[in-house]
This record gives C-alpha cells, sequence and structure tokens, in this order.
DNA sequence: AACTATTTATAAGA
DNA sequence: TTCTTATAAATAGTT
C-alpha cells in the first residue's frame, strides 16, 4: 500500500526503515485495538524498538492485562515461564510484605497518572462520537481509581479485623493463664501468630506487631499490642 | 476497509463478529509478521479465540521467543511477573498470598490502562475545558456510588478500631494483674493465633467470638467486647 | 510532518 | 466456508 510494491525484506536505508517502522507500528497497534474492540477478544502486542532509547511499545486489549495475557498463555500452551525464581521458605512473610509495599507505591504513582492524564493537558476539540468514546474511557479509569480506592479500604478494614482477632487471642491466652493461677509455667512457642500486613497507609497505623513473636519470652514481657 | 465504514464498536451479529474476527486476525498477524522483518525489531503478538475451544493464534518475531520477550518487557517497565507455583510452606498466608495475587492484578489493570491512554494511538480530543466539564459529570454520578460503599467502609473500620482499643486496653490490664502477682508459669499451648483474615464482606459484621465466652471465666467483669 | 498514488485489507454479498 | 468485489485504510515514496 503506498506506491509500488514493497520487499519483504529487511529495509537497509537506515531513514526510511525508521519511518516505515513509525508508520507500521501506528498502524499495527491501532489494528489491534480494533480487532479487540470488534471482536471483543484478549490479545496483546508488544513491539520493542531497538534503535534509540530501547522503547518499548504495548497494547493490550481492555479488560485484561499483561499477566493475565501471559497466565493464559501458559495454561493454553502449558509452558511455564520460569523468570526471576525465589524461594517462598524463611523469608516468606518479609518478602511480602516488601512486595506488597512496592506495589501499593506502584499503585499510588499509578492512581496519580490517571488523574493527570483524566485531568488537564487533553489537546483539542472533537467530534460527537469521539467525546463519546472519551467518556467511555473517562469512566473506565475513574472506576478504577475509586475501585483502587475501595479496596484499600478494604484491606486496611482486613488488617483490623486480623488485629482483633490477635489481640482477642492474646486475651484469651492471658485469661486462661490467670485461671491456672498456681499451676507451674514453662516458656510458650508461640506458634505462627506473626502478623503479615503491613500498617495501613492511609488512616493512622497500628503499632507493628512483629513483637508479638516475644510471645516466647513469656512471662517476661508480653508485647503491647 | 470494505462496503461502507465499520463503526469501532463491538460487534453484535454473531457471525458476522466471527468472520471478522478471522479475517482481521489473519491481517493483524500478517502484519506483525512484516513490520518485524521490514524494520528488523522484536516483537511479540498474543489472540486469544474465547469462542470455540478458546484457542490461542500467536506470533513473535523471528529470533526471539516470547520467554525473551517477557523478560525484555520486564525488565523495561520494572515490572516483575510472578508466575512459579507456589511452595506451600509451613507457614504460608494464603489469605496475604491471594491479596498480592489481587494486587498485582489491579496494577496491571491500572498500567494498561495508564498505557492506553498514553499511546499515541489515541484519536479523540477536546478542548480542555471540555473535558474538566465532562470530568466533573462522570465523577459526580459515579462517586455518589462509591461514596456510599467507602462510607460503610469507613464506618466498619471505625468499629474495628474501637474495638482494637478495648482489646488493648483489657489486654493491658490483664498483664498489669499477671505482673502484680508475679507468678511462674505453665507450658501452655498458645492458641495458634488464627492466621486467617476474616471476610471482608461488604454489609458484613465481626466474626463471632466463641473464645470471649472465657470472659465468662475471669473472675473480674471485664467489658464485653 | 504532510501529501497522494498505490497497494492492501476487508465488509458485504454470492 | 470460501470466493469475489467494491471500498475503506494503510502506507511508500515524495516534498
Amino acid at each position: 500500500m503506498g506506491r509500488g510494491r514493497t520487499e519483504m525484506k529487511r529495509i537497509h536505508n537506515d531513514v526510511s526503515r525508521r519511518a516505515t517502522f513509525g508508520k507500521r507500528r501506528r498502524g499495527l497497534l491501532k489494528k489491534a485495538g480494533e480487532l479487540a474492540v470488534l471482536c471483543g477478544v484478549d490479545l496483546g502486542l508488544l513491539v520493542f524498538d531497538d534503535g534509540g532509547a530501547g522503547k518499548l511499545f504495548d497494547y493490550c486489549s481492555p479488560s485484561t492485562s499483561w499477566s493475565e495475557l501471559i497466565e493464559r498463555y501458559e495454561s493454553i500452551t502449558n509452558h511455564k515461564f520460569q523468570f526471576q525464581f525465589q524461594f517462598q521458605g524463611i523469608d516468606h512473610d518479609d518478602d511480602d510484605q516488601q512486595q506488597l509495599a512496592d506495589l501499593r507505591r506502584e499503585r499510588d504513582r499509578l492512581e496519580a497518572s490517571v488523574r493527570r492524564q483524566t485531568g488537564e493537558d487533553l489537546p483539542f476539540a472533537a467530534t460527537a462520537a469521539e467525546l463519546d468514546d472519551l467518556e467511555q474511557r473517562l469512566e473506565c479509569v475513574l472506576g478504577e481509581v475509586r475501585e483502587m480506592k475501595d479496596k484499600l479500604l478494604e484491606q486496611q478494614l482486613d488488617e483490623s479485623y486480623h488485629k482483633v482477632r490477635i489481640l482477642q487471642d492474646q486475651n484469651s491466652f492471658l485469661r486462661r493463664l490467670m485461671g491456672q493461677e498456681g499451676q507451674q509455667c514453662a516458656a510458650v512457642e508461640a506458634s505462627a501468630v506473626a502478623p503479615k500486613l503491613p500498617a495501613p497507609a492511609l488512616g493512622g497505623s497500628f503499632p507493628e506487631e512483629e513483637e508479638l513473636t516475644a510471645l516466647r519470652l513469656w512471662p517476661r514481657q508480653l508485647p503491647d499490642v
């Protein structure tokens, strides 16, 4: 499509190859989006630009993500990618904490990004149809942002529930001990109390609970929770 | 490209959608291959066919592989997929794991959303004022519903915090008592603190605490929590 | 970055 | 389904 046939070989002229890359890349991304929308299927497209800064272009259909796509790819091809192998052993909890924290930070950043994009510097005027499209997109993004907020709240609630549970257990533990007054005592392994959720980010935060492992030191000191 | 314009909406007619899917999918795959060879870049295309047997179509440029592509994607976006099996460690907390997975998915969706908006293939446009207005209207409608939910959640959270506070007081009270008695300790099966989080059901209440009936064993009157 | 002559892709019809 | 064909879209080469 253009003036003259195009040999299907790598274009050697540097300039025209770059030009073609730009044009065809845009076209491909567009068509990918069209296919996804028209046929309502999930798809993903990844294009790496070797020249320049090694930029990355990608598209993945609405309502899905690369994670999901790859998961589906794996399950269909029965091929497991095994990137960054990591042991879920002793350090598992810290690792989780770290990842949770990282994810939260990243999510916040994305949220801000969405806000920025949605809010201000969008250019120029449009047709009614285009605005319609825009409205849908906005609604989508807005919804996502709100959902994130909800999620955060729910998470805090979970943490709080968890905390309550731990406190109640401690409490009843203490009471049982009291009830056994006069009996002989020994050190206790308080198993697996470790609360793995980090402090809630938004509102006030709970005191750290890691001291709960100090239950082992009983009766020297019980943690203040 | 055909007889008449094509609305960029999901094709509702089942037959023509399927026909279009076949044609456009073939076209997309072809163009992907062309871009790869003409410009000598690495790229990958994944298309899932939801209908029928959930078939998968994919292309990845010669001299590369999906593994490589995904690795590059990870390194560029600084985003780690974690797709290997998870060892069910002894202390493995399924809820945490679930939460992590959820958060990841959420993050991915947001990221995709941002990318979509950022992408150069955005055909729409509008004046800043129009968008501002639009956003406000959207925010209004969408917000009302969400705010309701938020309110509910916050209320629950408050309740939970309150409960925590009371339990903390009780706990420290108990400890003070213990300290006064200065007793030795008995071997006690430290109540394995349930690592499970209660369901974050929206309208839900705290899980009933059978353990708290232990309160009745306590000589003095402690507040019921 | 714009422009257009052409080639390609494909929607609808057979 | 597959083929045909009229038309819309993409884009190669040019400016």
